[in-house]
DNA sequence: GAGTGGTCTAGACCACGCA
DNA sequence: GCGTGGTCTAGACCACTCT
């Protein structure tokens, strides 16, 4: 589990660790982290630095800072926080997840019309096409069609995604890393094939989510459209 | 138009009119604005709270920043940015919104079970229920039910809600502001009084999120049960 | 009053995009 | 090479919470 390499910046690093002790139990929910001052201490940083740390865990809603007493731990989502997604680092490992394959990635053309606008560079190369089904306690929550422009991406199609994170291999592989993204969140009824993958009968309302994600590639966005069953567990998010 | 004070610190209110001048069309999509060496300069402020200022309309979308390029005007969401709220300051002025009220504020007890845990004080105070219609170009988006602490509100419940925005209220009258929060959201079947709000057929998919907001006062939240259709347009969001 | 986070200054060096 | 944003230091003062 060691870090790829410590070229991160300092704030990033502090972030790092202060997230991997709360989803490790360091600290629980309701906890005080050390004080803005203890940490810059520790870790022979400045308080600007130890803030910006502090400030993205508060945007990705692990702490809430309360001015006069300290920075509180807040409690982790129960549902599934696919509306935040981390857009920083490494995905929140899920509990309980597995991903199962229905279309292997293959280039092909766009599909027409899109639900994002596209530049003509992203039109003429084509895009990276796979389907994939995600299950939570062994239940199918998400079904979701992903887009990758294919633009310099050598042997992508060939590669494993079971179980492993399609933004993982990006990082790891292509050093693609999500900055960002935003979403359209409609409301609608199963039709059969979704219906199918995700075990609910046809007309079944599910929530279908429209995605573009930026990432450190000038120009490089990825697209994914979702499809997820709500029945069991609410989707969260933080705002 | 006038701002309420002028008590607001240096980085909000450089915000606050480069937000205003994106809303007005001052700077349109894909627009540069000023480097943060120019906005240090003309603003009189050092680069870390230009910065600030800069991250903030960051978080909500507004602008994206390209290393070596500069801050750029991003594209304004098509749907309804439900999902952001802007956590900070005034409301997006929405085109052509109006709301109409369906049960007038009154003070009740908490309905049970409720979709968020609440603290005993909270229970003990009950909370003051009111339920809306919201419309965008005369067709009803939104049905939402509110829930706020019966906590040192005097004579909130006979207040107007015509049009106005509830925080918009809450934060002139009472200096409530509101600082995040949290939701849950979900895709359900309209029963008939949601249909019937929201001029669908029974058992139509509407989109259901159930919220919690965060104050600036300890301890006081708010919280809202929102129905939306997502037939036309659909919920917009960042990440 | 002591400690906390919130705001702010005045510099510095680095990495990236572009001409 | 120049200007951009990204990171960082070393201080300062204020507002808030708790005791």
């Amino acid at each position: 589990m060691t870090l790829t390499l410590h070229k991160l910046p300092h704030y990033r690093k502090l972030y790092e660790m202060l997230r991997k002790q709360i989803l490790d139990g360091v600290y629980t929910e309701g906890d005080i982290l050390p004080s803005e001052n203890e940490l810059c201490a520790i870790h022979k940083l400045t308080r600007p630095t130890v803030r910006h740390a502090l400030d993205t865990l508060v945007n990705e809603g692990f702490i809430r800072k309360h001015q006069g007493k300290g920075s509180i731990v807040h409690k982790l989502p129960k549902g599934i926080g696919i509306l935040s997604i981390a857009g920083t680092t490494t995905a929140l490992g899920e509990r309980n997840q597995r991903s199962e394959i229905i279309v292997r990635p293959i280039v092909k053309a766009w599909d027409e019309p899109f639900m994002f606008k596209l530049s003509d560079t992203e039109i003429d190369s084509g895009c990276v096409y796979m389907e994939r089904i995600r299950f939570f306690n062994d239940s199918p929550i998400f079904y979701d069609i992903n887009y990758i422009p294919n633009i310099n991406l050598p042997r992508f199609t060939s590669r494993s995604f079971e179980n492993r994170s399609l933004f993982d291999i990006l990082r790891k592989t292509y050093q693609i890393e999500i900055k960002g993204g935003e979403q359209k969140i409609r409301a609608i009824e199963a039709f059969d094939a979704i219906a199918s993958y995700l075990s609910v009968k046809p007309g079944h309302p599910v929530l279908h989510l429209e995605r573009k994600f930026d990432t450190n590639r000038q120009g490089f966005y990825i697209y994914s459209s979702i499809y997820c069953n709500t029945e069991e567990q609410a989707v969260y998010g933080l705002f």
